[in-house]
DNA sequence: GCCAACGTTGGC
DNA sequence: GCCAACGTTGGC
């Protein structure tokens, strides 16, 4: 049974652009058990969105597609990296990651804005008052009713 | 095991 | 740049 996600970035960090040109992508530095949990929960060929955030306009902008199963986040073992994280050990690895693949663009970036909008979308996690999860779970109806706003203009 | 302090996220 | 929300840390 296939899920649906949603990969945030910041596009300063880490652009859908980015992905376009690198085709796909380990999903590193998540250092939150909640995303590990849902990482590790992922099948190849689970589809996501990519959403941008921290930005003046949120949205999500693509749709992303999981090519590899969850495996140790490398940059944890990286002394003197950002994401360094002595406790996490190549034998007894503590962050995983998975990796994702460039499907296509949104026709139209659905905004955040307009996914509060949305009636059917209340009770879709991104527009939870104070959430923070950088990797979440999308049901198929949000995924379904999101890719449908893509393709229109708001 | 509790919980206050702290750091980070992310919309506004 | 502000600050609410929340996960994590660490003292006890």
């Amino acid at each position: 049974m296939s899920r649906y996600w949603l990969f945030k970035s910041e596009p300063d960090a880490y652009s859908f652009e980015q992905l376009r040109i690198d085709g796909s992508t380990p999903w590193s530095g998540v250092r939150n058990f909640q995303a590990r949990n849902n990482m590790m929960e992922m099948q190849t060929g689970d589809l996501g969105l990519f959403y941008h955030s921290s930005i003046p306009v949120p949205a999500a902008v693509g749709i992303v597609k999981v090519v590899r199963t969850a495996y140790p986040d490398f940059t944890a073992f990286e002394r003197g990296g950002e994401y360094y994280d002595p406790r996490s050990t190549p034998e007894k690895p503590m962050w995983m990651m998975v990796d994702v693949a460039y499907v296509e663009p949104l026709a139209y970036p659905v905004t955040l804005a307009r996914m509060r909008d949305e009636p059917r979308l209340v009770g879709m996690a991104l527009l939870k008052r104070g959430q923070r999860l950088s990797v979440q779970p999308l049901t198929p109806q949000e995924w379904k009713i999101v890719r449908e706003l893509g393709t229109r203009e708001a």
